[in-house]
DNA sequence: CATGGGTACATTGTTACACAATTTGCGCGA
DNA sequence: TCGCGCAAATTGTGTAACAATGTACCCATG
């Protein structure tokens, strides 16, 4: 292969890429909740030693995508709707916080600096909404809140906050709720009009909503 | 050693018995910031192998008390001063939501059972400032800080706030403020009588006041 | 004497294979 | 039919080796 040139971060290193192999498949609904996850099997099956797919396992266990029973191995995620509501929580103070922080800097109307990169994203979500599956339509809403809660620049609340999205994903993959397209993105633009003059309690309902319907979804499917 | 009954979780794993050790030699300024940890190094003072050694520097970068630097290692973290207000930043969004969340659920007076934990807490930071060490007190103090965060009960606040309590006693660790002993637990009597009817800019004072204590020792130390 | 290039060294990243440890399930005997 | 013991399945950890990468040092040339 060609050489890497110097200025060029390392490869990807073989634990990341194992990573990000099973990642699409539990987000992708290929591997389900609940499923085995076994060392030896996975290490055959993308021809890495069980060292290097146990490093794969931990980071997606942080990522909260599987869990680990000690002897027993790992198995995909499965969240009960209180551990969904703590997490929207976590998810609300996150994104108040940063609506927060842009009230305080920036007052009701918030300058074109602090809107474009939401809006480019929101757009991004409409381009979804026309063709692309589910989950790129859930990646694409979850662009949108990663964008808006990177917006007053405070790297470690962006940080917790992207450090949800596989979490996320995971739970919207079973809610099989049906938008017409666009209709998400006019949600978020409006949304978006909405707290620049609208605090705390607009977020939480907004996240109230999303849980709501992961709740009807679980209810459907019984 | 006495047969172990099923109901106790299984002995602690070696990556973590490594990790709680280098955990004190690094929070207790035994190795200090900046230092290179060494694999093989490590594995010999432990009595592990490399691979062992690997999984609980992994978990050591989680709690951001060391950093990687690919095939260069790890070393003992140590932060910069926007790091330190970025850091802050997410423990005011996490300590003021559950100040928030409980002014939602019982107003400007807290209950007993909201407040006897946290009371407790500050008890154990008043014994610890008389006679503990730095880090005893360093450590009190964030167990007041946890109890808050815990009060409202919602489960995913808490633990992220948890997990940055490493790095948080790790940047005390520098500061070399005096306090008369019990003046840390009066502060907190006084702020957990404040923040019942106040509210997050309380919460940000607080930590704000934390950072400078940390600006100001910094500057002391040049 | 200074600079650049190449090589070697230090250390991490990964592999293969093996054995220890733990949990669970199944089979056999009472 | 129930309880106990053992085996199987799987993870947790170890050993030893080699691959990969980055940095520093040495040598040669200008």
């Amino acid at each position: 292969m060609c050489p890497r040139r110097r200025e060029s971060p390392t490869r990807q290193k073989a634990p990341d890429q194992i990573a990000d192999r099973l990642r699409e498949q539990i987000l992708g609904g290929v591997v389900e909740a609940g499923t085995p996850l076994r060392e030896e099997e996975l290490a055959r099956e993308h021809a890495h030693s069980r060292h290097t797919v146990r490093t794969a396992l931990a980071k997606l266990a942080a990522e909260r995508l599987v869990q680990f029973v000690p002897y027993r191995g790992a198995r995909v995620s499965a969240l009960s709707i209180a551990e969904i509501e703590d997490l929207q929580a976590l998810r609300g103070a996150l994104e108040s916080e940063a609506v927060r922080l842009l009230h305080e800097r920036h007052g009701a109307r918030w300058p074109d600096t602090v809107l474009a990169p939401i809006e480019a994203s929101i757009a991004g979500l409409e381009a979804a909404e026309h063709g692309g599956d589910w989950l790129t339509i859930t990646r694409a809403h979850a662009a949108v809140h990663t964008a808006l809660v990177a917006a007053p620049g405070s790297a470690r609340i962006s940080e917790v906050h992207e450090g949800l999205t596989s979490e996320t994903l995971l739970l919207l993959h079973g809610v099989r709720t049906h938008y017409p397209a666009g209709s998400l993105a006019a949600e978020h633009r409006e949304y978006l009009r909405e707290i620049q003059s609208g605090g705390g309690s607009l977020v939480r309902e907004h996240l109230a909503h999303t849980t709501e319907l992961i709740r009807a979804s679980r209810n459907d499917a019984r």
